[in-house]
DNA sequence: AACTCGTGGCG
DNA sequence: TCGCCAAGAGT
C-alpha cells in the first residue's frame, strides 16, 4: 500500500478523540482550536477550547467580548496576542463575512493571525477540502518517510506544499483526512525526540528506515531562551493584570520583576500591542 | 531572513 | 537539572 493509504487506514482506526474533531465541530470550532495550537500542546489547548466554545459558539458572540474578557478566557495558553487576532478575526467574519468562517484560502489569510498553515488547516478541516496543510508535524512526517532524512531543516515553503500536495488524491473527503492523518502521525508516532517506529502504520514505506535512519545533519533551528527574556518580563505583568480583579496601582506590576528599565520597556509594549492599558487615574488594567 | 512573541512538560 | 520541544504569525 501507498503511503497515503497507509495513513488514512491508520487515522480512521487510531486517531485520537479530540473535541474539536468531533462531527458536530463547525468550522469556527475548528478556526479556534487552530487559533490555540499555534505553538502550543493539544494538552494545554482541551479544557480552554471546551469553555471558549460553550461561551462563544459563533464569531459575533466573541466579538461582541470586551477583550478584557477575552484574555481571561485565553488563560495561560501562551502568546496572548493570539487572542486579541483571534478576536479581530472573529470581528471581521462577522461584520463582512456573515458570522461564516470563509472557507476559500485567501479569504482566510487575510484575516488577522491566519497565515499559510492556519488557512489550509481551516479549509480542510473544517470544511472537508483537498487543501494541503503544511505544519511542523508533517514537514517531519515527509522528511522522513519521503526524503528519508532524520529531520525537517528549515522550512521551504514551496517546496514543502509541493511535497505534501504530491501525497494527497483527488477527491476532497479523503485527501482531508489524509491531512489530519499526517499531523496526527507526527504528533503522535514520528515524533522529533524518539520516534515511535515500532508502531507506525508506514513503516514498510519509510524511506528513512529504508535508509536505516540516518541521523539528522542539517542546521537546527536555534532554541529560544526564555529565562530573563522580555517574553517572560510581558508574562509576569500580564499575569498580574490577569489575574486582578479590577484595575492595579504601578506598585502591583512593580513587584512583578525587579529591573524597572526591562520592566517599564516591556509594559510599554504591552500597551503598544493593545494588550493592556491606563486608566485616567494612572492605574493599569486589561483592555476594556 | 532573522527575530520576536508565553508557557509548561518531559527525558 | 536544563535543553528541547509544542497544529505559527507578523514584522
Amino acid at each position: 500500500m501507498s503511503l497515503p493509504a497507509l495513513v488514512l487506514d491508520w487515522y480512521r482506526a487510531s486517531a485520537r478523540d479530540l473535541p474539536w474533531r468531533r462531527p458536530e465541530t463547525t468550522p469556527w470550532g475548528v478556526m479556534v482550536s487552530e487559533f490555540m495550537l499555534q505553538q502550543t500542546p493539544v494538552a494545554r489547548v482541551e479544557p480552554v477550547w471546551t469553555a471558549w466554545m460553550d461561551r462563544w459558539p459563533v464569531p459575533s458572540a466573541l466579538a461582541a467580548a470586551p477583550r478584557a474578557d477575552v484574555l481571561r478566557a485565553w488563560g495561560k495558553l501562551g502568546y496572548p496576542r493570539r487572542a486579541l487576532r483571534l478576536h479581530e478575526a472573529a470581528a471581521e467574519i462577522a461584520r463582512a463575512h456573515g458570522d461564516v468562517v470563509p472557507s476559500d484560502v485567501n479569504a482566510l489569510e487575510a484575516l488577522p493571525g491566519i497565515g499559510s498553515y492556519t488557512a489550509r488547516a481551516i479549509a480542510a478541516f473544517g470544511y472537508g477540502r483537498r487543501c494541503p496543510v503544511v505544519d511542523t508535524n508533517v514537514r517531519r512526517v515527509v522528511a522522513r518517510a519521503v526524503h528519508g532524512r532524520g529531520d525537517a531543516g528549515p522550512a521551504r515553503t514551496t517546496a514543502d506544499l509541493a511535497d505534501v500536495d504530491a501525497l494527497l488524491p483527488g477527491d476532497d473527503a479523503s485527501a482531508a483526512v489524509i491531512s489530519a492523518g499526517l499531523m496526527e502521525l507526527g504528533a503522535v508516532v514520528c515524533i522529533a525526540r524518539g520516534p515511535r517506529c515500532s508502531a507506525c502504520p508506514v513503516r514498510s514505506v519509510c524511506a528513512w528506515q529504508a535508509a536505516g535512519r540516518p541521523e539528522y545533519s542539517g542546521p537546527r533551528k536555534p532554541v529560544q531562551a526564555f529565562a530573563g527574556t522580555d517574553r517572560q518580563v510581558r508574562g509576569r505583568l500580564l499575569d498580574v493584570l490577569r489575574d486582578a480583579p479590577g484595575p492595579v496601582e504601578r506598585a502591583a506590576l512593580d513587584a512583578a520583576w525587579s529591573d524597572a528599565a526591562q520592566r517599564d520597556r516591556c509594559l510599554h509594549s504591552l500597551l503598544v500591542d493593545g494588550l493592556a492599558e491606563q486608566h485616567d487615574d494612572g492605574r493599569f488594567a486589561l483592555p476594556a
